[in-house]
DNA sequence: TAGTGGTCTAGACCACATT
DNA sequence: ATGTGGTCTAGACCACTAC
């Protein structure tokens, strides 16, 4: 490994490593060389390929198993959805991810709040998402998206849209989501949200209010959910 | 340093030092042995020093000047009300801390619930606190929290008890909040809520069951908060 | 210049999982 | 028994800060 003395060599080993993920010389599941392998391919020393896997570790871009071997971690961008995705069911045992319904999309000229949250230049265009998402087959969230419609050109012919939006951001728009903003209320449910979710009127609704900012700190979409959490709920850690 | 096998030298070394911090024996700010010294102290290497250290800097319980040395972080009031303190106001421009009012604590014999998530032995009691707090002249939250007795011995004596609790878990009880869970949902007002909120029955109310864990990662609080909601919110980012 | 944290090495041994 | 990751050591040198 060629000593630039600008950053320390493991950073060096980290990034020929993720380029190996980002180029699929490593695919998601496989085992890759142990340390004493890679620490002689690179010609540094195994302690050093350790810090460099450790980081990764800390990414969550690779997994270990002690006496088994390092492997890549599934689903690099699914991990990430982890993060952003904050809706449980009450049982933990069920872990299905929720499925889309009814889903509605048109593109039209954008809101004072839309223009201003989303930075918009006049006579752009904003491209709205209505969706239904139901976990265990009960409808629990309603929600109302609002994308930037230069930055996401054609994705209302994508059929069938995936459940997931922020792995599509990613793969066909080259827009990763890095920060979310979310502000969180209980109100009561309308009619529009009723009829949605199929509960009655002045049902308690979780109401959070999402804007989602690029990993360049864009903002890139205003996400409303109205959440039935008769049995599922919102899930954060703090520390 | 003695070397149980159960747990790793720096996992040991880490502890010590966590009570040092603790125990007042190194105060905030203060700038602690350097890393060479600690290892002859703890006859351990400077390398096994070093990642306790790491570790401590991850939960950034200290924090290291290049050339200078390191030091014990200070644990001020906002820093860790910034972490957990989630409720504000949706006029951001009132930004105050709420009040305390309607304060009860008593202690009883624990439930299944409190036995079971903050790990009480046979005999354990647990004091409970039940409060109102106000934002802006508004009774905001009602909050009923549980707490280990015989971890906060005589808080219930303690008047009045200060609007922010975590800051008094450290500096009386040597107890830190690391990290907490929160779950959310969205319920309607009981008859308790309405009346210690003053609001009517059946009003949307915003629930926040929290488990809060030590830095140490034991659990030390359970807290559910009934929020109304009509002119605040809970705040998170995500990343 | 002296003292600190930051990086790196080469080698040893331990704990765990598979064969 | 073998191979993997996990821990630990002793020592070296670099980079930064203060005096």
């Amino acid at each position: 490994m060629k000593h630039i003395r600008q950053q320390p060599l493991y950073t060096q080993v980290k990034k020929e490593l993720m380029q190996r993920i980002a180029d699929k010389t490593w695919l998601p599941g496989q085992m890759i060389p142990n340390e004493t392998q890679l620490a002689e391919e690179f010609g540094v020393s195994q302690g050093t390929v350790r810090r460099a896997l450790d980081d990764m570790m800390e990414d969550r871009l690779i997994f270990r198993k002690q006496g088994v071997g390092t492997f890549i971690a599934e689903e690099t961008v699914s991990s990430a959805l982890k993060s952003f995705f904050k809706i449980k069911m009450d049982d933990q045992s069920k872990r299905n991810y929720p499925t889309n319904e009814n889903i509605n999309i048109t593109i039209a000229k954008p809101s004072e709040e839309e223009i201003s949250l989303l930075q918009l230049a006049h006579g752009d265009k904003v491209t709205r998402i209505f969706r239904v998402r139901s976990l265990e087959g009960i409808k629990s969230v309603y929600e109302k998206i609002s994308l930037p419609t230069n930055l996401f050109p054609s994705i209302e012919t994508i059929d069938p849209l995936p459940d997931a939006l922020y792995p599509l951001f990613q793969a066909k728009y080259q827009i990763r989501i890095g920060t979310a903003n979310d502000v969180i209320k209980a109100i009561s449910a309308d009619s529009e949200c009723s009829a949605e979710l199929h509960v009655p009127k002045s049902q308690p609704i979780l109401y959070v209010n999402r804007l989602s900012y690029s990993i360049q700190n864009r903002p890139i979409e205003i996400r409303k959910s109205y959440c039935n959490t008769t049995s599922s709920h919102y899930h954060i850690v703090l520390s």
